[in-house]
DNA sequence: TTTTAATACCTTGCAATACAAAGTACCAAA
DNA sequence: TTTGGTACTTTGTATTGCAAGGTATTAAAA
């Protein structure tokens, strides 16, 4: 895989990174340490450079809250879960990405 | 629409925009403004001073050429076709594209 | 007791880039 | 010769992704 085409792919996948985070806490809530393990396993590769911010800058939009949990072993953990705005942000998002794919499909015609 | 929607969906659009112009320009050759109205029909909103550094980053990648036509009236047009190399970059694109929507149908599970 | 390893969160500095806005240039018609 | 339409380009600012380094907690090993 070249370079052009990596940071295309780059490209691709930051832009539904916040989307990712927010489908992933509709879920269940979740610590910034277990994200990363999700994204990874999806293949959206994410480096904790990115998400710690990301988190920070959902959270002070209102989108997502969170709570100190004690860990089992380690530190403790900071557990994030959504907000309603952040529901109502996600139910947005769910929207802008089908209009993304139709218009994908629209140019591609 | 809130700003921090308008800014998810931008971001999204973003991650597509480089691989649209790429589809665009398999279909047919084109000059900047013909791309930007194409690009506004289809919603993908793009402004000038964002497509000319992307076609002049895309060019010198090698993705594309261009050549100068003559306009019915004004100035000449700079129209850009793909290159073989960008051609191939676009079906690698299309993996990619197709990766990421699987990708988000997976988180959504 | 001290060191090591694992886990977890956060920050800093650099580079890329999207966008608003302003600038340059060409052409034809008024 | 001025106006309006078209087209390409650049500049300055703000955002933000990421590599790298930093801080902190805990438990187990030396």
């Amino acid at each position: 895989m070249d370079n052009i085409t990596e940071n295309a792919r780059a490209q691709m996948r930051k832009g539904v990174l916040e989307y990712c985070i927010l489908c992933l806490l509709a879920k269940e809530d979740a610590y910034a340490s277990s994200l990363l393990t999700q994204l990874k396993e999806a293949n959206m590769i994410v480096v904790e450079g990115t998400l710690y911010p990301m988190l920070i800058r959902q959270k002070n939009q209102g989108l997502l809250t969170y709570r100190w949990e004690e860990s089992p072993q380690g530190p403790p953990r900071k557990y994030y879960s959504l907000t309603d705005k952040g529901r109502e942000q996600l139910a947005l998002m769910d929207d802008a990405w089908r209009e993304i794919i139709a218009t994908i499909e629209e140019i591609k015609k």
